[in-house]
DNA sequence: CTGAAAGCGCTTACAG
DNA sequence: CTGAAAGCGCTTACAG
């Protein structure tokens, strides 16, 4: 197959089956109906069938029903991918989401947010997973476009996305979800991450904690160093000093989540309270802290909401951010932009809900040199 | 918009934006540059630009590198709807996924097990929600069939699939995951739901249960009618009468599922034990035991695992399925069709896990008259 | 109101 | 090995 190889240099993501066998594919393939088709049974002109297909209102009603019946008996489908090629506007009525993974339960409601704000105007939501790797995020970039999508809903790894300025020119409409673009002018919607962290760590302070552990992500995702931020600026705020031994961060899941929180409880000067900074990294922390036996001990707040919080003993206090809500915000934007819109580049804040559920009001505990 | 009002009988989930307003999207756009720029620049045909693009080998070197090199200067990017329609084979390299609800932490991992196995082909999947609703399934099964998708991985509501067998005999490969066809003969991966009910049924007979309420989703849908027979055969092997009023069905959602079991736990003669035939039936259940105290004291096993299972109190124990498997043994099984296999349609189960983690490990209480 | 014709961006026989 | 030409299934000026 070295012939493969170089067509791979300009469309890496795109090669599928060889082309020789795929020919051969399913025995007797029967040839869908066209309009042609539908053409000749109506007893019409292809551009009538056309124009009835496309609701145009100057045709006379007889030839309407005509063209109907014949779309019926042949059973006809229109061919949305030639319709889009030879359209003035060249809509595909498909947009691409590009998420960290569309399994975390906060991109799979971000996901349905988008979804139902889409399924309003009849487009349809292709979605890929980049794992936080920056090549992956691109060649799904490249795959959507090659795909002629109408937009883009990106939750961006990668800083220079300026592989994207020619689709963009040539219409590609660009909506940041979650993590706003670097060096691009584009419209985002998120929430306030150091706000979201700030109020967690200050939910704690309020409970009477000095020592506040914080697990996050890895740094080089945005909302994990603002997180950091909202966290180190409530310390300030009540002046407490930062201590560095009580973080760590570059936590990849609810293992990490959960060794590191077991690390840091176990430490000679151990925090009474834990910030989890991220949703994975919540359960991670939950699970420490029950195996260790310390759940009504150590406080917790997490920031992002998970399904059972309410269950778990104590109940889990959480930061919770509307995922649903940046979806639609984000697909309404798009097509605000697709349909026109010309205004300069919005930021579009969801906000976020501290609920109280237990876990984040345990007061600290006497044992240790933390506690004052 | 009048003139909107037939079109969308043939194709009613693709009227987009009113196209006059479409055209003058945005200001000053830029024309993608096609293979026939390509071309000028590189001071070659068309058809050899189209070769190079597709790895054909019979290129002179000297002329692959020109048209590299013109690649990347113009900033190229296939055109895949326009390649696709050209094409012998047909195919999009895009699939669609026809799922009660992509938010679902089940389906949600679905998805992410499809894209994968998709990944390595380059093929990238569309994903809809129907909520149980056959419309809105047909109107997704037709959405994704004008987006001339290679095939379709379905879960289906609507019983009656014979609108698909045009697509199917025009070659588009159908694979349905977690409930069978049912008037169709066609590939499915799925797991033996009536056994995962008779193992989370049996394992509560085991511990001493004898009266076993069941908390059952809507009828229509095909794996609660299994895990409803899988808990009734349980019963019927162990020759303990099946009681009416220990189930309950037709529950949509988690708080459907807490006022179910609340509701069979205030019965004159309750449940010692409970059967969650579903996640977020589950969810439900864990809650109302926990509002009324009674979570050491009325044992629970759910179908499907939930995350934080293992951190609420009594840990949860379920009957796991492996949602990421079945979505990569369908798209292996659809891609493999695609492929030309003619082998008769398969039926792939993938196997559960019985997960002990407490709930279900509780013996039954001496209150009530149900306890022998 | 309608049809013949051109053309969207490609692939693919067909010659050479 | 290469190019001119036909054509995939549609939409859209252009005439009438």
């Amino acid at each position: 197959m070295g012939e493969h190889k170089r067509g791979a240099r300009v469309e890496k993501t795109i090669s599928q089956a060889p082309p020789e066998e795929a020919v051969q594919t399913s025995g007797s393939r029967r040839r869908r109906p066209t309009m042609e088709d539908v053409a000749r049974v109506a007893g019409v002109s292809l551009a009538t069938v056309s124009r009835v297909i496309n609701g145009d209102s100057r045709v006379r009603a007889d030839r309407v029903t005509r063209v109907h019946e014949a779309v019926d008996l042949l059973g006809y489908r229109r061919d949305l991918t030639a319709s889009n090629l030879r359209r003035a506007d060249r809509l595909s009525a498909t947009i691409g989401l590009i998420f960290e993974d569309v399994a975390n339960p906060f991109f799979a409601a971000l996901y349905r947010g988008v979804e139902e704000a889409a399924a309003a105007r009849g487009v349809l939501p292709i979605a890929g997973s980049t794992d936080e790797d920056p090549v992956r995020e691109r060649e799904l970039a490249h795959a959507f476009c090659a795909r002629r999508v109408d937009g883009l809903v990106i939750a961006p790894v990668e800083r220079d996305h300026s592989y994207l300025v020619r689709e963009r020119e040539a219409g590609l409409a660009l909506v940041y979800v979650d993590r706003p673009p670097e060096l691009f002018d584009a419209d985002v919607v998120l929430i306030d991450n150091a706000g979201a962290a700030r109020a967690a760590t200050e939910h704690l302070i309020a409970a009477g904690h000095r020592r506040i552990g914080f697990l996050g992500e890895r740094q080089r995702i945005w909302t994990a160093r603002e997180r950091l931020v909202g966290y180190r600026d409530a310390h300030a705020r009540h002046g407490i000093a930062f201590d560095q031994t009580l973080m760590r961060v570059e936590l990849g899941g609810s293992d990490a989540g959960a060794a590191a929180a077991r690390e840091l409880l176990g430490s000679p000067d151990p925090p009474t309270a834990l910030v989890a900074a991220q949703n994975l990294i919540t359960i991670g922390a939950v699970r420490t802290l029950q195996q260790l036996g310390r759940q009504r001990e150590i406080a917790l707040v997490g920031i992002d909401d998970l399904v059972l919080a309410d269950a778990v003993a104590p109940g889990l206090t959480v930061v919770a951010q509307d995922a649903p809500a940046i979806g639609r915000a984000a697909a309404e934007l798009l097509f605000s932009r697709l349909d026109g819109e010309q205004a300069p580049a919005q930021r579009i804040v969801i906000p976020t809900r501290l609920i109280k559920r237990g876990s984040g009001e345990i007061p600290p505990s006497d044992t240790g040199p933390g506690s004052r």
